[in-house]
DNA sequence: TTTTAGTACCTTGTGTTGCAAAGTACCAAA
DNA sequence: TTTGGTACTTTGCAACACAAGGTACTAAAA
């Protein structure tokens, strides 16, 4: 059983997931398993199946690099890295975050004094 | 030719719209098109073949309600009406908006000093 | 009376996305 | 050599936003 909290998070995750790698690779380099710890560690749950197509796909798009690095325990970790065109997105994807938290401010505030 | 900026923008809507439609509606009754526009006016553009099959969706959810009124000028028009169950939903929604913005916030300061 | 313009609602098909689930592979300790 | 931990990958599915096209009602113009 689910609650509809869980669905309510969940549906607003989406289009956004994107934009928190950006944030995250923008500081440091990290590999999938990594990221993953980070995002939960802020509240954002995401699994493997989302991740890594994600990642894959930013990759792709020419924003994320990587490099294969040993790992001290287990196999070879994937270290992804943000490109220059990745800080172009990311720099986008910032002031299209502030223009959403802003859009919906308005429609929160637009009638509170009816 | 469309902006790299208009497709992040699209991308991070996803998800937000839902929540988007009950604002508006808890604050007064609407038809689709009304809608449309508040959503214009505070920069978060969409388009009929968006709004329509959510509007139906929440309907379907028991979210909303709505009933026929006559137009001044036009076909008569579809009001919708936020329910009490629409209520409680926004109010989970509200919870879990206001937790992804400090999501990102902490993501965005969690390396700034380093 | 027929046509045109404006308003409003609805449906279909497509591509993208997030996710659950299952799979592959590497390593080290038991 | 088997077990457990770590890490990366793939497949199939369901939900969603959107573009494009369609229906229908009204009133004014031709």
């Amino acid at each position: 059983m689910e609650s509809s909290s869980d669905n309510v998070r969940a549906q607003m995750r989406k289009g956004v997931l994107e934009y928190c790698i950006l944030c995250i690779l923008s500081h440091k380099e990290a590999y999938a398993s990594s990221i993953l710890e980070e995002l939960k560690a802020v509240g954002m749950l995401v699994v493997e199946g989302t991740l890594y197509p994600l990642l894959i796909r930013q990759k792709n798009q020419g924003l994320l690099s990587y490099r294969w690095e040993e790992s001290p325990q287990g196999p070879p970790r994937k270290y992804y890295v943000i490109t220059d065109k990745g800080r172009d997105q990311l720099a986008e994807m910032d002031a299209a975050w502030q223009e959403m938290v802003q859009s919906i401010a308005t429609l929160k505030d637009s009638h509170e004094n009816l």
